[in-house]
DNA sequence: TTGGATGCAAAAGTTTTGCACGGTT
DNA sequence: AACCGTGCAAAACTTTTGCATCCAA
């Protein structure tokens, strides 16, 4: 199982909650927040605290086997699992579905501004803000 | 004086706290967070409760005189001037310190964008992260 | 004078932590 | 058995809100 082994991996125990929080992070297409995951585990009857729930995610994030984010007008963090490869996250005004964007259209620019600027780079993160087809129709 | 014709502009009342959190934002180069915001305003001699802070930035922000924004590591909000124009931010990862940029190297990637998804783009958001020449040094 | 602005205190929401107990290796 | 993970409750921290009072127009 590949989640088992991304934990053990990283020396990570082998928990019923991570097992479980990884998976759910792993199929899902959108970032989640906390509460949500609390509650999704919930429904399928895996009992955990918020405590646990927080507690996982940070030690998935150290790792690096999940990453938090957060995105404007959002008042609490969003997690999800990392699918390694930079990613651009095209989100929608309306309905809040959050779009992943493989395609980057700033490579080269990095170097441009390390030249007028003299920081040493390290990446970027670019949200682009908008309405979905559906959410276009409903209004 | 600038500032309260911005306030009145608005139909807000022009207020000493108003004035003066505007002021401060006005003459900072940099995101200034709430907390920030009231410590120094108590430096000055300008007490205000921490409520106050709040409620003054939000009608700030509602009025577009005033920009929020959330960056990532940061768990609150930082409020910055709104010098109208679109904007980018260059955050330094070692002493938060943050560059504004004014060119956008995005110009026409919407129109594609939009082509290709067939969502109603209607702005976008670039953090760009690294290291300042400070910061390069002492380490 | 009147409606909006402020202070104080309390509440709400998210996230963190202390401590005792339980499960994995 | 040892150590890490978990539950519960309480705390920390940012932000919001209710209500009485005060001030700008």
């Amino acid at each position: 199982m590949d989640i088992v082994d991304d934990l053990k991996r990283n020396g990570l125990k082998n928990t019923k909650c991570r097992a479980a929080i990884l998976g759910i992070l792993e199929q899902s297409d959108q970032p989640v927040a906390a509460d949500r995951l609390f509650h999704e585990l919930n429904e399928k009857n895996i009992m955990l605290s918020f405590s646990t729930v927080y507690r996982t995610l940070e030690a998935l994030t150290d790792k690096k086997l999940v990453k938090k984010l957060t995105i404007a007008g959002e008042d609490k963090a969003l997690f999800e699992y990392n699918r390694k490869g930079h990613r651009h996250y095209l989100i929608c005004l309306g309905c809040k579905k959050i779009l992943s964007i493989e395609h980057c259209p700033l490579k080269g620019y990095e170097e441009i501004l390390k030249k007028e600027t003299d920081y040493a780079i390290s990446g970027h993160k670019l949200d682009i803000y908008g309405y979905c087809p559906d959410c276009q129709k409903h209004e």
